[in-house]
DNA sequence: GAGACATATCAAAACCTCCGCACATAACAG
DNA sequence: CTGTTATGTGCGGAGGTTTTGATATGTCTC
């Protein structure tokens, strides 16, 4: 077997390109974390509560009646990103209202809008 | 206004507020794309694909062997990615290579690195 | 304290996704 | 042609997700 050529024999596979990308890859509970970071991305629900907040802090209450759903699947997706820290929180009275976490987030949905868009 | 403020359960808080963001939203087939395009790299198996592309092009069977996946399992994925046009491919023979399709899914992957690894 | 209001969480149904099996298709060797 | 190898795909089950109504928790006003 010639170390130039791919013969995906499939039980005897090219052994040492395989490996040598295995060696390179990030350990599985990086790749985890980072598959968790874009599932979260990944509804469209959370896509729109995001870009909502784009434009600044909002109420659960107010966040609910842009997107026209309940409060409760509001706060069961606010839930999420809280725990993700893509979002945080401050409670003023009665009121909670939620923003961006960083900057971090922000370019990341602005990335996958301009990608949308070519 | 398009949007049904009576699917909502509650009251508006902060009515300007409210109507000002849903007319910045972007359209909702436009945040169902984003959506899409991050749900797709939103999978630990699919995550890991594209990190092992990002070494270069690699044929099913590799693949496979990297993942220490069924070839099954790996080309379902395959078919995602390449119905969403994040992978190119091109048939050698028996094998068919896969690719990164282009440098923006190579920087998406990088950023979610470069966002868990801090 | 009681009552009103905003949000969080629980439980369950409807829905979706991933993966392996089995088979189909494609390319090649003989 | 037949057989072998590499890859693609329909199907179905196990397991996960999203949603809602009901209920719980927290916070204010009185």
């Amino acid at each position: 077997m010639s170390h130039n050529k791919y013969s995906c024999d499939c039980n005897i596979v090219h052994r040492e390109a395989v490996e040598q990308v295995i060696k390179c890859l990030p350990a599985d509970e990086v790749l985890a974390r980072v598959a968790e970071f874009f599932k979260i991305l990944g509804d469209p629900t959370r896509t729109k509560i995001i870009c909502t907040l784009l434009e600044g802090e909002m109420c659960v209450c107010d966040i609910a009646n842009v997107l026209g759903m309940t409060k409760s699947a509001v706060s069961h997706q606010l839930g999420m990103l809280r725990r993700a820290d893509l979002v945080a929180f401050r409670r003023e009275g009665k009121n909670v209202f939620y923003s961006l976490s960083d900057g971090h987030v922000r370019g990341m949905i602005e990335s996958g809008l301009e990608h949308v868009h070519q």
